[in-house]
DNA sequence: AATGTAATAAATATATGATATTTTATTATG
DNA sequence: CATAATAAAATATCATATATTTATTACATT
């Protein structure tokens, strides 16, 4: 059920992730006829996307110049990591507080998918970005989810793929470090402990911060 | 300069004022030959508006069903003032650190504009309203301005408009309590007291939220 | 000859109207 | 009264036409 017929949502979709995973790079022009082609759709349908991707930031649109590859810039990755830890560390509080048998299950199982992933992550990096930002995603959702506000959920989805469009440009896993934090948040949580779940999931978020800052040194 | 050219951001402009000012009901549907009509645009063009809207929250979009105003509800609005506490006291709070010369006038110059209006609005709120708001924005925005986080100031401006949508269908003015708070709040951050700013901010975003939650009772 | 400006051509974005597909409403049938 | 078949309405998509921007060329000035 709900499966994603359209065209339009399939392109948004494609697109979306190209950008996420720099097949779309930073700040290239998007020329219009150009997508039609790549991406098999109409100008229209083209057209709709790219509006609704500009909206959410991937994208910036310039009147009757045309649209192009958000760009890249430091003090933009710093303010993208400033504003995930602040609206993630506030949804994880709220969704410790509110905590349920549901949550807490749900909680355990993609912390075990993310973990088995990890060890395969390790041994080709390159190649598993995209299982392992999903499975990444899958437990850092599963964190928040139970914040109870419909409006926080999706800005800190916006927020977690802007972060991670630019962690997938750093060709180094952080690896060992970034298991154990998971490791820590996921028993924290499951203990209640909002203070110290909330405490290393800051610091989660500022050290992949200065894992990819290295891109732009 | 910068000027909106095209009948794509005319459009978006009217659609999204329409709706933040209720001319366009909470939940109704939107046709889109309606909106070409009454809008005099063509079908992409207010498709486009469309997919706009519902990624900034305003619309929701139900594949091969159409378009919705969205819908009011209770659970929404707290949702949105809660956030709108985080997001506009954390960027106070920056802003009131990074206080300069040029933020420092650019304040005293809103905040003396609404008060003028404040005055005038008492009289007549349903007749000024669109006045009220552009004035209230403009100082709340004076106030944030400074917090060096283009980020923030997005996802500040798009979720100041969905809380104004719920108090503008209400029709008494908040009046004399408001305009005290916005003075406290104005002479704090003035003065730099950043903790009696953002305390007195939240206040008067929670105390709003109240003074809206009636249209629900 | 080098540089700046104006005129023209090409590329591109914007906007529209026409067609195809899907959903919703209506009518017919068991 | 429920279900199936049909008709109507609405959405989604596309192809084409118009307007704007960008690139190229020609011309004039120092």
């Amino acid at each position: 059920m709900n499966e994603k017929n359209t065209i339009s949502s399939i392109t948004y979709d494609d697109i979306k992730k190209d950008i996420i995973f720099g097949k779309l790079k930073p700040s290239i022009k998007l020329k219009l006829d150009n997508l039609k082609n790549s991406y098999n759709a109409s100008l229209s349908t083209i057209r709709e996307t790219l509006n609704r991707l500009a909206s959410e930031g991937f994208v910036k649109a310039e009147e009757q110049r045309g649209f192009f590859v958000n760009s890249f810039s430091q003090d933009d990755l710093i303010e993208i990591a400033n504003l995930r830890v602040l609206l993630e560390c506030h949804a994880l509080e709220l969704s410790i507080k509110n905590g349920d048998t549901d949550w807490e299950g749900n909680l355990v199982a993609s912390h075990h998918k993310l973990h088995l992933l990890e060890k395969e992550t390790q041994k080709d990096y390159k190649k598993n970005r995209e299982e392992w930002k999903k499975y990444d995603w899958g437990f850092h959702l599963a964190l928040v989810s139970n914040c109870r506000s419909k409006n926080l959920l999706n800005l800190h989805s916006i927020l977690y793929d802007k972060y991670i469009r630019y962690q997938m440009t750093v060709t180094e896993y952080r690896g060992k470090e970034a298991e154990e934090e998971h490791k820590i948040i996921f028993e924290a949580a499951l203990k209640r402990d909002t203070k110290l779940a909330s405490e290393t999931l800051e610091k989660h978020i500022l050290k992949g911060l200065d894992h990819t800052l290295t891109i732009f040194k």
